[in-house]
DNA sequence: TCGTTATTTAGATAGTTATCTAAATATTTA
DNA sequence: TAAATATTTAGATAACTATCTAAATAACGA
């Protein structure tokens, strides 16, 4: 839980994944899309990945990365039960 | 977004929020399960209170705090949007 | 009003993080 | 094999954060 939270709390990483939501994406393809060096990107993709948020499969010469939502779903889980147990009796 | 994902990329403010799920307890009843000094529970206490995750109501000597769901359901819709477009046409 | 209890504010510090540039690794193509 | 492209790793730095102690504010009760 950790490591998830750690990892959304960015507002690059968060935009990241929307980006994957939409297509499968390699880092340059992603790194397009920001002002920010492609280092500092490599560095948000590694946070999302430990997080298992995304996961990157090499081809050839790019590395396709594509979203995870496993571990999503197990984080929307934790809201809905603070959310559900709430003024419960 | 901002202040909730800031907010809730803490392990003592996440369980501060379990607390305050199961009913509505006062600062020093917070503080009380944590081997942290109270200003940092205060400190906890106000970031949780800037992202509108808890409300505190003063009674008498003792200040009230209580969970707000409002967000909290704003932020699982933020992941449920997610996982369903994700591999949607 | 004075002492006690509850909580916050202020100021300091150690640890973490986002970012950068430079260099390294991996793959393809000529 | 050498050059070009894609991505990561290393090392440095400025900004942010969690924590502490000491002091301030607020409310109660004798």
């Amino acid at each position: 839980m950790n490591a998830l939270f750690k990892a959304l709390n960015d507002p690059t990483r968060r935009k990241i994944l929307q980006m994957l939501r939409d297509q499968d994406l390699s880092a340059g393809e992603i790194s397009d899309q920001f002002d920010i060096s492609k280092p500092s990107i490599s560095h948000h993709l590694d946070i999302l990945k430990r997080a298992q948020l995304i996961s990157g499969e090499r081809e050839g010469q790019f590395i396709r990365y594509s979203i995870n939502t496993t571990v999503l779903e197990e984080a929307a889980n934790w809201f809905l039960e603070i959310i559900n147990q709430s003024s419960d009796p």
